[in-house]
DNA sequence: CTAATTTCAGTTTAACTGATATCA
DNA sequence: CTGATATCAGTTTAACTGAAATTA
């Protein structure tokens, strides 16, 4: 019974067609940061500085998502490509304070750069107001699972 | 310049904010079919099949965007299971025919129970306009990139 | 003592690649 | 010969786990 309803199950399932628009999104904006030599989550991070200014890697990984022990490697590339700066913080010796650098600022603008054309091309099919719908219920979904605590 | 339209880039950034809701989604619909004792991959292949009517496996895999190579193992598990038949085609012997069986039909009937609710959890936080909303800009948009061809 | 932080070393798994054998 | 199919063996990488050392 309800063979009509079910004859696109999967092309309807809203947890396939996230991963399907995810993985294509990955790919393009994966692979363009790559050729800026960068990786998703060293953008991550360097747009959460900008936002919040010096921060330990454990509020980094609060705030990115990313765990604690993918983010010492990123720190440590951004460190190492100039990026970050890496400082033991004199208030609480357990934390580094991890910061923007003036190359850190430049690096992060030239990122922004070569990403506006990528997201622009994930959402190519989709009018100004669909992009925007998409966005507000992509947050409302991500702001609700997104809470671990609460 | 322009520092408050950036000051929630990853925040608003598409890219970002579907793999965050695809993660969500994946992790509460990969859990509760493990629960059940399946993986996606033989979901969709049964989905899929339910679909088509018998299929070979290189079909399969263009219909599921499964990779050739774990079609094969998925068909494999489904088989030992139960849930499928698998023969050489007498008409093309390069091909498997891979169809339903009785077991499979209930199988998919079974998991098609276990997943509704998960599907409810995904969009919890949406209205049903919004979700359905929600539903056809990710066609949309899983339409677009997911032309090969074209 | 408990809890947070950083770090390292290792695991798991999805997704993919390349090669081979078979057949149209 | 070319191209499609099924299969196998192996690679890559994102995401995660557990434990140690340090400090609050």
């Amino acid at each position: 019974m309800d063979d009509m309803a079910e004859a696109e199950r999967l092309a309807r399932m809203p947890s396939r067609l996230l991963a399907q628009a995810a993985a294509a999104a990955g790919r393009i904006v994966g692979d363009g940061l790559a050729a800026a030599g960068a990786h998703r989550y060293q953008y991550a991070v360097l747009a959460t500085l900008a936002e919040l200014g010096p921060a330990s890697q454990a509020e980094l990984s609060r705030r990115t998502g990313l765990d604690r022990s993918d983010m010492v490697a990123t720190v440590g590339a951004l460190e190492g490509e100039g990026s970050v700066a890496r400082a033991v913080d004199a208030g609480d010796r357990r934390r580094n304070v991890v910061s923007l650098t003036d190359a850190g600022v430049s690096r992060l603008a030239a990122l922004d750069a070569a990403l506006a054309p990528l997201q622009e091309r994930v959402l190519a099919p989709l009018a100004p107001e669909e992009r925007a719908t998409l966005v507000r219920l992509l947050q409302v979904l991500a702001g609700h699972h997104g809470r671990r605590w609460s």
